[in-house]
DNA sequence: TGTACATCAGTGAACGCGCGTTCACTGATGTAC
DNA sequence: TGTACATCAGTGAACGCGCGTTCACTGATGTAC
């Protein structure tokens, strides 16, 4: 079907994303803009009247991201009742975007981007400021069992990990169905939050 | 200085290094079979005589990294006294590995690989066999607060993910000095392993 | 020691392709008067 | 209500480029006799 107005409405939008959308059925070397532009039916020159390059509309595609990752993070660290429960949720709430996003994922952290772009290094600051701020408090509180800023590395270090390996299917049948998955996640950011915790629970 | 022979003498190999020394300078997207060529003086069909296609190459030097990355494990591995510094020394010699090639890092987790290669699978079991083995001997001594494959999955994961993110520059500032990085790498792996180990010295 | 021949390494030309970027342009919109 | 005009969105043609793969080929090597 033709588009039937000469104004789209909203094209930069529009544009982002039929990026993700390649991005998930054929991978990043597959995105280029007259690729976006066929797909959005418009010319191969609109995206780059929008995004000025192809680095900026995949720049503008990883804040799209960061944004989801950073409500994401901080639905689940509010929904938390303490702090080794809220550092255990935002693991677990990476992981889980990784999975559900893997074309935003992919991209976030492909080194294509420009990321000198404002925008996008506060999106990214965002991302992980809820952790450091927990942490923080978790360390004032004299319930860390280490300096809270090895904490934060060793925890995003965890998650990003293991987002990654799964995305990459290395742990294909260690947990194929969707509860089997969970239950994965669960237990590996559960070990690492009982084992930074001094009160952790051990068996 | 151009070529004296006809035959190269070990032209696969000249042409892994140059594939490396590319993604190296400028990364993966700079890439081509051609450019590879070109800096090994050879025709362009040259590769492709060798290696079949361009997936065929990235693989051949997949297969390198990872008989790297398996002897630095063992070699970690075999130089610990106790479990426990087995399982840290082959997380730091997974991250070390990681620094030292970033190249090859990023090929052998590019996504671009012939995966079905034979000894492209053989050469990634070999790379992760030792862990296994080690986390096996330590539920066997009891020594493990949780499931072996768990805790294989958790080690696995967090010097996956410490690599990534401080090749992809995320931790800049966070241990800029030699020292200083080992020192975090060090730190990463041991708050990890002392909260797997029943008997890990917990501060 | 010499010769024929099979084998493998590397060539070079050709194929068809899609790409990113630029630029002068036209179409549509909305605002000021 | 109507008109002029500025502004922004999107066009389409052209630029020059490098790419991966294929294929019939030639150059070099070594082995069998």
């Amino acid at each position: 079907m033709a588009r039937r107005t000469y104004h789209h409405g909203d094209l930069p939008a529009a544009l982002i994303d039929e990026t993700l959308s390649i991005v998930k059925q054929d991978g990043m070397g597959a995105v280029s803009i007259r690729e976006v532009a066929r797909r959005a039916q418009v010319s191969h020159a609109a995206p780059a009247h929008h995004f000025g390059s192809k680095s900026g509309l995949l720049t503008a595609c990883a804040i799209v991201g960061f944004q989801k990752l950073a409500e994401a993070v901080e639905a689940a660290a509010d929904s938390a009742a303490s702090h080794r429960d809220a550092l255990q949720a935002t693991g677990v709430a990476y992981v889980q975007f990784a999975i559900d996003n893997p074309e935003l994922f992919t991209i976030m952290f492909s080194g294509q981007l420009q990321t000198d772009d404002p925008a996008y290094g506060e999106a990214v600051t965002r991302s992980f400021r809820r952790l450091q701020t927990l942490l923080g408090e978790a360390e004032a509180a004299q319930e860390l069992s280490a300096d809270p800023r090895l904490v934060s590395v060793a925890a995003w270090s965890l998650v990003h990990g293991l987002a990654a390996l799964w995305l990459s299917g290395r742990f294909r049948g260690k947990g194929d169905g969707r509860g089997d998955r969970r239950a994965l996640i669960d237990a590996v950011t559960a070990l690492f939050a009982d084992g930074v915790f001094r009160s952790g629970a051990r068996s």
